[in-house]
RNA sequence: CGGGGCGUAGCGCAGCCUGGUUAGCGCGCCUGCCUUGGGAGCAGGAGGCCGCAGGUUCGAAUCCUGCCGCCCCGACCA
């Protein structure tokens, strides 16, 4: 492609909505434009690279054995009622009705569609397993678009769903996408590492998120310095600490602590730790009270809350909801005599003669215990982990990082096809639900990742999988007929020879070809300038590395030749 | 949904508080000259319903009200 040629708007200045390195970079490098709030254009420079990113899961995909499809992106709200998620699935689902009045909604997600398609199709276990993907764009009517293509409404997501007779072979199937998304994100370039999420209701380590390792991620993820554990925050097991306190029950106290509600302040002013504290928290579980004890020091993880109660959503109850529920101002909540249901995080059962509130205004107990001043109606790990818990797996020490989520594996089970009545016949004639499986990459998600993860003050740094073009050939001077020349014929060759190149052939001066060239970020730069006219001589730079050679325009041909039959320029 | 900020030329901004010439500046764009190894220089030029609607006023980009749009932060740790 010429330069001189391609719709490649580049800008000097950064545009003031964009905060994120890459969200400034792709709008400066042409690759998108904004139409409204989490919605863009994609230019060609951005789109190419998308394509090359869809090409490589393409290819994954099929080496993994499944097969591509495309489904419809209007989706009609019959289908989502009867899984019903209609009800469930919340203002991000977009919903309109059309000339008809008929309901319909943009598909976020497409288990109804695909489920339905596969109830109508495939009624033998002979025909399974099956795996069908499809390459499309998605609306989700997010609270917060923002970052650019990181988390828009609209976006590109690759989403797969599998079908299998049993678990066993669901898992399989599992494992072959597990397998596929560590290649793609691999040959993406990509800094990534699969970890352990939250698998909601279906349980078992059935859910992989692929995070790319860059601080400006919206996730945070636990990794073990000493083995191979990784886990989403939410999903993050904190190990049981320890035999516990072996102190010997004192008696049960009521003190004053009048207008200290937070935990600080009543510590400060009982003169103690936070951890001889224990809080209580009041959520709505799917609009119902319920009380959850912690540690003072501690935070309610409420993932692991929700998967407890079984419930769809937990939200912490405000001042006025916790009231109503409990009869008692927040501050002095407390287990002792509650009024409403009762969690305990499994740390709490291990200690002794703790400060709580009283249930009644500026009043705490001391010396509260476990067991003999109040029961609790379940016992699990309901805090979120800290680096100074141990490594779930291997007792190591902890640390967190930021993630960028841009794929997402789950087993779904069968409560798509009981819902939806997708059966199949087994063997012994018996009618089963298929079990299923879903499978999603953020595809554009995975371009801003890239330049999120690569790129320094002058641009984006392309991994070469993903650059739209290998090479740019800057001509700098298109009024000399001997620099001309050479740059054309070398543009012709690498062409010719299956490379994808740009030349810049652009009646610019040399230093604006020279920012384009580090902004737009492609692997290699060829420089056709004086030292050409003069001596014959061109520069080849590596944009990541900064080196840069000269030498005889035949020898450029060569070695550049040398690395497309290598591979590993293509 | 709550809070904050912003809407003036394609982009980045000033002007608004304290109403009053022809609404400015930088970048970009067009023409010409000149220049050609890190976003040059000179000269000339095009381009604005000052987000929209209403109000106050002799007079509104500027003051008031409403609406729309965009950006950022937060969405409750008792």
């Amino acid at each position: 492609m010429r330069y001189s040629q391609i719709f490649l708007p580049t800008l000097k200045e950064t545009p003031a909505e964009a905060e994120v390195i890459s969200h400034r970079l792709m709008l400066r490098a042409g690759f998108m434009r904004k139409l409204t709030s989490g919605v863009y254009s994609y230019l060609p420079y951005g789109l190419a690279a998308i394509r090359r990113v869809e090409q490589i899961v393409r290819e994954e995909m099929n080496r993994a054995g499944a097969q591509e499809l495309l489904m419809p992106m209007v989706q009609p709200a019959d289908l989502w009622k009867e899984t019903g998620r209609y009800e469930k699935y919340g203002p991000e689902l977009l919903r309109f009705k059309d000339r008809h009045d008929r309901e319909s909604c943009l598909g976020p997600t497409h288990e109804e569609v695909i489920t339905d398609i596969i109830r109508r199709e495939l009624h033998s276990y002979r025909d399974l397993p099956v795996n069908l993907y499809q390459i499309q764009t998605k609306f989700r009517d997010e609270i917060r678009p923002r970052f650019g293509l990181m988390r828009g409404r609209e976006f590109i997501m690759k989403d797969a769903y599998s079908f299998d007779v049993s678990d066993e072979q669901a898992e399989t199937s599992y494992m072959k996408m597990y397998e596929a998304y560590k290649r793609i994100f691999s040959r993406c370039g990509l800094t990534f590492r699969a970890v352990q999420a939250d698998s909601g209701a279906i349980g078992g380590n059935f859910s992989h998120e692929f995070m790319v390792l860059a601080k400006t991620g919206e996730d945070t993820i636990v990794v073990c310095t000493a083995c191979e554990y990784a886990a989403n925050m939410e999903k993050a097991e904190v190990k049981t600490a320890g035999p516990g306190s072996t102190e010997e029950m004192a008696a049960l106290k009521k003190t004053e602590t009048p207008g200290k509600r937070k935990v600080d302040a009543v510590c400060e002013f009982l003169g103690i730790e936070a951890a001889r504290l224990v809080k209580t928290m009041v959520y709505m579980a799917d609009g119902n009270p319920v009380a959850v004890l912690v540690r003072g020091d501690r935070e309610v993880e409420e993932v692991k809350l929700k998967n407890l109660l079984k419930v769809a959503d937990v939200d912490l109850a405000d001042d006025k909801q916790a009231f109503d529920a409990t009869g008692v101002p927040t501050g002095y909540l407390g287990p002792v005599g509650s009024a409403i249901r009762l969690v305990a995080d499994q740390e709490v059962m291990l200690m002794r003669n703790f400060v709580t509130g009283a249930n009644e205004k500026n009043h705490h107990l001391l010396n509260v215990n476990p067991g003999r001043d109040f029961q609790a109606e379940a016992v699990a790990d309901l805090r979120k982990i800290t680096t100074d818990d141990a490594c779930p797996v291997c007792g190591g020490r902890l640390e967190l990082t930021e993630g960028i989520e841009v794929g997402h594996i789950f087993k779904l089970g069968t409560s798509y096809s009981e819902k939806m009545q997708a059966v199949f016949q087994d063997k012994d004639g018996l009618e089963k639900p298929f079990v299923m499986g879903c499978y999603g990459i953020g595809v554009s998600r995975v371009v801003a990742a890239a330049i999120e993860q690569n790129h320094d003050e002058n641009g984006i740094i392309f991994p070469v999988p993903l650059a739209p073009y290998k090479a740019v050939i800057l001509n700098l001077d298109p009024k000399d007929e001997k620099i001309t020349e050479a740059a054309e014929s070398l543009y012709a060759e690498l062409s010719l020879a299956g490379m994808d190149v740009l030349l810049d052939d652009r009646d610019e001066r040399p230093g604006a070809k020279f920012k384009d060239a580090d902004l737009l970020g492609m692997p290699f730069r060829i420089t056709v300038g004086k030292k050409f006219a003069s001596g014959g001589i061109v520069e080849l730079r590596n944009r990541k590395t900064g080196e840069s050679t000269e030498m005889l325009l035949d020898q450029l041909k060569v070695e550049l030749l040398a690395k497309i039959a290598d591979a590993t320029v293509n």
